[in-house]
RNA sequence: GGUGACGUAGCCAAGUGGUAAGGCGUAGGUCUGCAACACCUUGAUUCGCCGGUUCAAAUCCGGCCGUCACCU
């Protein structure tokens, strides 16, 4: 059941992680499996692990938790930053705690970039980011982005061939890193290859749905999150919090503020709100369709992985 | 029944004689420290239908059909 296992001779435990795009009933799922084989779920999810921002990002209330622990949700301020580098060193950690107790940790989670640099080798321990050459760089765009592009041609022409010259925000990190380090980025990413070993084996599953069925399912979403109250929660954060912060920009709340502003209607905020879900359930499964060996949730019964976890003691 | 306006992609729409802009939606894709971000690609052998004028018609002319408005 488990080759990697077997051909790599050093045990690795198998993390079962649950995902796919928004509304897709990727929760449910985990909390389901977290309850048969005592497990705790960790969430890969970029937006809910903010505080005071439940209804917009769908983050599990407590009923819903129905008692199974749930990690990294609902626990950075709005205001303060987060990377996928601090999700992965948190993530990691909580694995290692929840194996060390017996149980079996669940990923679950809707965010790519997050799952990725659990499942993939990134080379994430030292900081190579530098808010003030980045400031720099983000101001020269402004005024020369062409300049910005051919520059990181002749300096790393491997990153400069995948990135588009028009997505300044990659532009800019390509030079940031270089700048920072004095390493290309693609030199260091292929360093992060060859150097960082998973210690884990994680095994995908994703609810499958066909388009329409989800897309439905994402409208009466929507709706539900206005009756639970959306409004009021959003409303409350926009009076506190800067709409720029990445939080603030998050789907659920961005789409609100035209109506807030009186620029307009409640009927054309929630439509645009939730043709945004759509683009973004879109963009995740094309996210979700290149990465290898997903199985069908409905498979999770197959697996005892409390049972593939105790070879550990053999 | 009469008069007038309009009919271009799923929707909105530019184009008034020289070989079909654009936007939205849809679909596909990219992704290594802001990622619910950012970015890329995506359709009309044809303009309601038929006929005419012309080297050339979405564009001009005639008829028909449809929609809307006003009048009776």
């Amino acid at each position: 059941m488990n080759s990697e296992n077997s051909s790599s001779g050093s045990f690795k435990p198998v993390i079962p992680v649950i995902l796919g795009p928004t509304a897709s009933g990727k929760s449910e799922a985990a909390v389901k499996l977290a309850k048969r084989i005592d497990g705790e779920i960790i969430s890969a999810d970029s937006m809910q692990i903010y505080q005071e921002m439940q209804i917009g990002t769908a983050r599990p209330t407590k009923e819903e938790m129905e008692g199974v622990p749930h990690h990294l949700v609902g626990f950075v301020r709005p205001d303060e930053p987060f990377t996928v580098a601090d999700f992965r060193k948190e993530a990691y950690r909580l694995i290692d705690a929840i194996l060390s107790c017996g149980k079996v940790p669940v990923i679950c989670g809707g965010t790519g970039l997050y799952i990725n640099s659990l499942i993939y080798p990134y080379d994430l321990e030292k900081d190579n980011t530098d808010p003030k050459i980045r400031k720099r760089l983000e101001k020269e765009a402004q005024t020369n982005p062409d300049g910005l592009y051919r520059r990181l041609q002749k300096v790393d022409p491997v990153s400069a061939e995948k990135i588009h010259k028009n997505n300044t925000k990659r532009v800019i990190r390509a030079l940031e890193i270089f700048e920072a380090t004095g390493k290309t980025k693609s030199e260091q990413d292929e360093e992060g290859r060859e150097k960082v070993s998973i210690p884990y084996v994680f095994k995908l599953f994703m609810p499958f749905m066909d388009r329409e069925e989800l897309y439905r399912r994402i409208d009466k979403r929507v709706d539900r999150m206005i009756e639970k109250g959306l409004l009021v929660e959003a409303e409350k954060l926009d009076q506190k919090y800067d709409r720029s912060l990445v939080s603030m920009q998050a789907i659920g709340y961005k789409e609100l503020y035209p109506y807030f502003d009186g620029n307009e209607s409640l009927e054309e905020a929630i439509r645009i709100l939730k043709r945004d879900t759509r683009h973004f359930a879109k963009r995740q499964m094309t996210w979700f369709r290149r990465m290898q060996g997903i199985e069908p949730v409905e498979d999770l019964n197959q697996y005892d992985f409390r049972k593939l976890n105790q070879q550990k003691e053999d």
